[in-house]
DNA sequence: ACGATCGTACGAGGATTTACGTACAGTCGT
DNA sequence: ACGACTGTACGTAAATCCTCGTACGATCGT
């Protein structure tokens, strides 16, 4: 199962923007920036529960807006952020997407205050 | 009428992502950052062809998600870009997104290629 | 007061998105 | 070969989004 994935010149600022309008999607996200290697249930797993067929249309989501690369390996499915590619055609946006996300949840759970 | 805002740190970048994940509402941000005074009908005027209740459900959008601000006055609808909120919220974000657009723009219209 | 202008509100349609369950195709370990 | 496991494909249902036409409220100029 080989997936099809947009040149880094193919990518659209509007598709990566609405990609990442979504909780779910930044989550995922946030999970693999962080680093370490991930396949679609250890996502799944992270985030909490949620159907598989559901994250099967976030990854083509993702991957059609080309924010996630999708690497079939054995049968697992290895996740990666597609970082340099992102970073060599809009700089700074990823950077300033995750640090806003950070706000936001810093925002929202303000370290243990009702 | 006065519209209900977003204070700045009920902001979102969630919704600022998905707000501006639309080609119309991005051609919007682009037109209010070119700066000028601009209401309703000038940026619809400047886009071309759209319905104006079309566009009263964008500006509802971009009101809601904090990224313009709508004042009244007189009859008219001043727009103006939440720059200094988004900015402070969200460092590098807004240009990110704007440079990005440009990026893509450039690609897509090659300076008369076909 | 009157007509023109600005923009919203409402309601409708069609398209798209999000979510789920089920079924299936490929891979691994034994 | 067999069962367990990974993830997609498909169909479906509910929700949301985008667009438009029409109607209305408010303001301006005369």
């Amino acid at each position: 199962m080989a997936f099809r994935h947009p040149d880094r010149d193919q990518i659209r600022v509007e598709d990566v923007l609405s990609a990442l309008g979504n909780g779910v999607r930044l989550s995922v996200v946030r999970i693999l920036d962080a680093g370490g290697e991930h396949n679609c249930t250890s996502v799944l797993n992270t985030l909490g529960i949620t159907a598989k067929s559901t994250m099967t249309h976030h990854w083509r989501v993702l991957r059609d807006s080309g924010v996630i690369r999708q690497q079939p390996s054995g049968r697992e499915n290895l996740l990666v952020l597609r970082r340099e590619d992102l970073d060599a055609r809009y700089p700074g946006l990823l950077d300033a997407i995750l640090s806003g996300a950070r706000t936001d949840a810093a925002t929202q759970h303000p370290d243990s205050a009702a």
